[in-house]
DNA sequence: TTGTAGGCGTTATCAA
DNA sequence: TTGATAACGCCTACAA
């Protein structure tokens, strides 16, 4: 039995090593790790270049960022810890920005659904050592976790957008609107669940400053439109007719719209409904809480570039939030 | 100046290495490696293995995995690449499950939006060399890209749902319901333009051989619903009027119904509308064509872990398509 | 039960 | 213009 053959069962060949090159280009490792790297300072003869260039890609050497990574003591991946990778829209367009505004500066950006209950933040440690890590909104990082970061650094996203403020937006609307009874849909979803019991606090608070009874709240599971009917009922059955829904966010809200559609009822005008985002889809007729996506993704990049340059990150002074008012409420 | 203070602008303080570990507790660094570790083979007292353990907390030792990685010669990550982070419903759960099973077997799944235009594979590699790569359905990999992959393996999801024969399926069923006429609603979305594109073929392959003429195209962008009337419009003042719509997937079926709602018409009475996929929200009525994400899952996560293993893959038999006729259709 | 020593692939430093 | 050498932090065969 020889080593030679190529079956997959067979342990896979032997890395090419940039030594590999340098040997079979007849130069010494230096001068292909110059060659390779694009090194500015050393001026390298054409002929050598070209050589070393023309055997690593015979030889099929791929760097192996591990090493490249030991050598420097750091290593270019920046990490970012989602709770489910149906992030929603806006979460979306932050990751892109994000994504994007590291690739100039050199670095990747690498998404990780983080789940405590499969793996501890240290075990993670000990797969990937990132250079920073972005802990996105809807996953909660407590101070013990976070400790595992040592001397890496962490950026938390939750708590930049004031969720409270946006359900306050809503409640207060509703009400300038003549609504006494309120209602709130709120998702079961459970990545949303920490965003979205901020939210309702909000609308709760509102309620409570402003003489209302606390909003009558329905759950909604977007994987489940029956529910979207369930609430629709509940609302109509409440002591107190509720007459305006303050939603979790758009996506529901046009749920609840299509189930009043469904009933022959128009939001707006039999029951008002109100979201938060501003999704695309809710543009066309949605009353809701605009999160600006350019502002709050700007602060967002500026506190990790800062971050990465070991900058003392910019406080975030902004809260991102508008009141648009379409046609539902 | 001296370097004791604390200020961010200060350079880090140095890595915290096992051998700090090591000297601060009177010990080896192979022992403290055996006990981070827990090194099956080898028996430690419990009062060396508290002590070291103690030390490393206090010290705030994290194991530097790039380090880990070199000395194995291997990396634990698995690298997916996707188009877009909005990869939808059933993509997202497919992620899902690969991170399940691969979090079992001690990797880690990382989720790259990898994009040619912002950087290319080779420079990829520098920065992360993962053990395995999936490409996403979405994501073309040439084989030019493929082969900065060396000596680590590639699964590409793309090609084994067969995509073509949904769009027959969904133009069949309209036939054998009597339409003579169909229209197409393709996703203005570039990130599915790989998987929209076989699906049409599909459906035009399928009205050629039925003898029909090929369908009405018109492009539907999920983010802006007007060009959803549009659509509408346009199928409605077709030469020969369109009956039934294949959609490419079910959203953009739903938002084809709500369009029908909004002007007083009902899918599947006065336009047929069929859908691909069988996300939860087209679960109430709408016809579409299913993807079985538990059968495709498993089938990929198989091949996944068998290429982890270094051994043959299973080629994958099944086609994963199921009809399912509720209202709109 | 613990220690010693060597090497993984890369790059910075210094020397030629 | 190029080469030799020494680290980076971790793991493990072998020795004690």
């Amino acid at each position: 039995m020889t080593n030679e053959t190529d079956q997959a069962t067979t342990v896979p060949a032997r890395r090419v090593t940039s030594a590999d090159v340098a040997k079979a280009s007849g130069v010494s490792r230096a001068t292909v790790s110059y060659v390779l790297n694009d090194v500015p300072g050393r001026a390298i003869s054409e002929a050598t270049r070209a050589l070393v260039l023309r055997t690593a890609s015979e030889l099929g050497h791929v760097p192996f960022a591990p090493a490249r990574s030991l050598r420097l003591g750091r290593s270019d991946i920046v990490l970012a810890l989602v709770r489910d990778f149906a992030i929603g829209f806006v979460s979306n367009r932050l990751l892109k920005r994000l994504d994007v505004a590291l690739a100039e500066r050199g670095y990747v950006m690498l998404v990780h659904r983080f789940d405590d209950s499969l793996r501890s933040m240290s075990e993670l440690w000990g797969l990937v050592s990132p250079a920073l890590v972005v802990a996105m909104g809807g996953l909660a990082v407590t101070d013990e976790a976070a400790s595992h970061f040592s001397s890496t650094k962490l950026m938390r996203v939750h708590g930049i957008v004031p969720h409270a403020k946006a359900g306050e937006m809503q409640a207060q609307y509703l009400y300038d609107r003549g609504h006494r009874v309120l209602g709130y849909a709120f998702p079961s979803t459970a990545s949303l669940e920490l965003i979205a019991s901020e939210r309702l606090a909000g609308v709760r608070r509102a309620c409570e400053r402003l003489g209302l009874e606390p909003p009558v709240v329905c759950n909604v599971d977007p994987d489940n439109p029956e529910t979207v009917f369930d609430a629709l009922d509940a609302w109509a059955a409440a002591p107190e007719k509720v007459t305006a829904v303050a939603s979790h966010n758009d996506e529901i809200a046009i749920m609840l719209t299509a189930g009043l559609a469904a009933r022959g009822l128009t939001a707006g005008k039999d029951l008002a409904v109100i979201g938060v985002d501003n999704i695309p889809s809710a543009r066309i007729n949605l009353t809701t809480v605009e999160i600006d996506i350019d502002a709050w993704g700007d602060a967002i990049v500026d506190n990790v570039l800062a971050l990465l340059d070991n900058k003392e990150p910019e406080p975030i002074a902004t809260d991102f939030l508008r009141l648009i008012v379409r046609d539902t409420a």
